[in-house]
DNA sequence: CAATATAACTTGCATTATGAAAGTAATAAT
DNA sequence: ATTATTACTTTCATAATGCAAGTTATATTG
């Protein structure tokens, strides 16, 4: 799945290597923005990932200390995935490329005021959201979501 | 190559279908870092991409509007690769994947003066990038290079 | 000016990654 | 006791990657 060497230690090359794939950061995606931290959902999410491609990528992140698994509080099947501190640190990134993807698809999902008001105090967003989603919350999703928070429309 | 349907709209997997794969930020990278924008300087670099890889890449990011190819002003045989500004609009994404790795990897190549440099004055540092890389200059290399602007050691 | 070199690719083919579908083992719900 | 969920794993076809060796146009060198 992936080469154990690193092709080189320029610092975006070790970023891409740690999660620059096709899958990596969809699933961190669903923690930060839609707060879904099982395999059974983010299975359900829209971009249809498959079952095995999503188990190596959990297991990747989860090597690369990026994601935490803990054994889920009273459902013994369930798995629960959390961001580590490192992985909370990708969240400048996450917002970096929806603003991009957001500005240059005409058909974006993207809801406009959410986009601005990470432009207007990007610094104190962050802080906010990596506050949110370190404890269980997320931007969009569930009653202490950061939307929800700022009275987002 | 790429499939022609986009899996989504989320603007994080816009982007990440744009130019989400192992090379293209490399690439883009080369360009914004170290002025590099022929075939043959991007082929040289120290990833070791290859050939038929490097060509597809550049055609996907001149289609997707991210590089432009012009014929090199005096020697027929090169095209030179530049920064269209939707394309100058991803040097935040790489300031930002950039941190995270100089963080991250502790044999990282990044000058630590470098940044931090771009972690004190993030605005004015992406303004200066841009308009050093729309005039053909690049952040490390070329007399004209941002760190030798701001006399960075 | 003829021969060689360089630049930007392309082609062929082996290897590896991806993706769809079905299967499995443990636990929970009925 | 039976059925349903959950988190995976396995199998296999298909697609992407990567290496090496072309190819074509233009430039350089003797």
């Amino acid at each position: 799945m992936k080469r154990s060497d690193p092709k080189s230690h320029c610092p975006i090359n070790f970023s891409l290597e740690a999660f620059g794939d096709t899958w990596s950061l969809l699933i961190i995606r669903d923690i930060v923005y839609f707060g879904k931290n099982t395999y059974g959902e983010f299975i359900e999410s829209e971009e249809r990932i498959s079952s095995n491609i999503l188990a190596s990528r959990l297991a990747h992140l989860e090597l690369k200390g990026i994601l935490v698994k803990k054994p889920h509080a009273t459902d013994k099947r369930k798995e629960v995935y959390f961001l580590s501190d490192k992985g909370l640190d990708l969240i400048p990134i996450l917002l970096e490329l929806a603003g991009w993807g957001a500005l240059y698809d005409p058909e974006t999902d993207a809801p406009q005021n959410w986009i601005s008001a990470v432009k207007a105090d990007r610094e104190s967003m962050i802080r906010l959201i990596r506050d949110t989603v370190r404890n269980g919350g997320s931007i969009f999703s569930g009653p202490d979501s950061v939307v929800s928070k700022l009275a987002i429309t």
